[in-house]
DNA sequence: CTGATATTTCAACGATACTCGAATTATCGG
DNA sequence: CCGATAATTCGAGTATCGTTGAAATATCAG
């Protein structure tokens, strides 16, 4: 990860509702969440929401699918683990670059659902 | 680490400059950097380079101690650590809790500075 | 104390970010 | 096509950030 796009990432995840959004995507998995669910759970206005979730969009840390009606967005987390990368190989000094973090998520949802109401 | 902790965090290195002057310490170690010398580094007037530093010493990154008539920033790598930490275990899904990254340089300056000129 | 050095604080300005209601675009069911 | 739903774009207002020169503060050497 280039340096420019670590500070745009940096950015997209330096504000409490930006980062909110973005860990709501991370629970959530690759299944991700429509633009409305997310805006109704924080309880904030429509196209708030929309500045804040396209702003981790343009980082890279989200992508974005249309479903019927709906657009769907998820947490990148190819992108999270580069920017975690990026810190611990060029922040944390020289003797960390061994460790590599998997930024991924466990299990599908689908599967989670299954398991919580087993 | 806090939630808004780790905003402000982001929100400190999410700046090309001061992203740029914390890389800067953590290659230096805890040795750490003069204000001056740090702003002549990057040609940026004083008052701008304080205006920096003290954002990522406010956010706890950096650590300032006062050497006669010098201001010693430092990078504090406990806190990135903490950073680093949170960041994988809140955004980066539940399987990625068992790395744990070392954010500590690997040598003090001295003796990196023996080493080189040997 | 005096002068010199290192850094911060202050003040003012322009630029960018955030918020949110209203208008617009896209999709679907019939 | 028409009405309804989902989301974005637009516009305007407010707030916060970033930059910088000038003035103030702190430390030291003599």
């Amino acid at each position: 990860m280039k340096n420019d796009q670590a500070v745009t990432a940096l950015a997209a995840l330096a504000h409490p509702t930006r980062l909110a959004i973005f860990r709501m995507l991370v629970e959530r998995g690759p299944e991700g969440l429509s633009a409305g669910v997310i805006a109704e759970r924080l309880g904030i206005p429509a196209s708030s929401l929309t500045f804040h979730v396209q702003h981790l969009h343009r980082a890279g840390l989200a992508t974005q699918r249309r479903l019927s009606r709906q657009l769907i967005y998820a947490a990148d987390f190819q992108a999270m683990n580069g920017l975690v990368g990026f810190l611990t190989e060029n922040c944390c000094g020289r003797g960390a670059t061994v460790c590599v973090p998997a930024c991924q998520p466990a299990a599908p949802v689908s599967a989670r659902v299954r398991k919580r109401s087993a």
